[in-house]
DNA sequence: GGGACTACTTACATAAAGGAAAGCGGTTAC
DNA sequence: GTAACCGCTTTCCTTTATGTAAGTAGTCCC
């Protein structure tokens, strides 16, 4: 029998902090379109009604919701102009940028994952 | 005005790809509890009830689910010893060291964001 | 045989996320 | 004036995630 009740294992509380902080980049980038946005104004500013032709199918209600939750956490910029009608461009801010590496390991991890999901369906049939 | 519709813009679909796996990646890891588990079986293999008495507020339904869902997509493995009564032990495979620079990223990032948040929350009042 | 422990499962409830459809206040085009 | 476009908001509904409580089949202890 193993006790590990006073042991002070190695890294416990580092691991512990690092997973919240972990869950908490999750919880920021998380749900359906958030990375889509932020990766669709990366690429140039736009308006609403643009994103939604782009991203075929979020609602109205939805790009709303996302596009204040994403200004609030400074990701993206709403710029209004005062030409008649307003013009209003979203814009992503160079904190975007800091999610790169982030998203470059997720991108890499899901591939490879992809890959090995497909080799092992192969395997079954 | 800029039309951005015939422009084959750099990398749009290279983008579009990895957005996909990126997705997918979230998808693997996303919830409230799934990271947790992985990495606490990282540290040392444990019987549910071990891992019920770590992660205080699991419950048994939602443990026994995301031990399903973790075994499937091969991060943890369950093996049965024939002791009487059967011992049941829940060990991280390989494959949950796959993530370990996505888990440093998410950390890493997640870190400097609560710092952010807490400079504007303090720059407010 | 009554209580306790192990590794769950089942049934039911709540909460959060996401979506569909309509509306709204303003502007421009005809 | 009426139709259409813009940037939303409101209401209602469905789906998914998570939680609570109880039960179950097996074993052990006394």
């Amino acid at each position: 029998m193993t006790t590990t009740i006073n042991e002070p294992l190695p890294d416990k509380e580092a691991c512990t902090s690092s997973l919240k902080n972990a869950l908490d980049a999750l919880s920021v980038i998380n749900g359906r379109w958030k990375l889509a946005l932020i990766l669709c104004l990366m690429q140039s500013p736009k308006r609403f009604s643009e994103i939604q032709h782009e991203m075929r199918d979020i609602s109205s209600r939805i790009l709303a919701k996302e596009l204040k939750d994403l200004e609030l956490n400074d990701f993206i910029k709403r710029h209004v102009y005062p030409t008649t009608p307003v013009t209003i461009i979203y814009e992503a801010t160079g904190y975007s940028w800091s999610l790169k590496s982030l998203i470059g390991e997720l991108s890499a991890w899901g591939g490879q994952h992809r890959e090995k999901v497909k080799q092992s369906i192969r395997q079954q049939s």
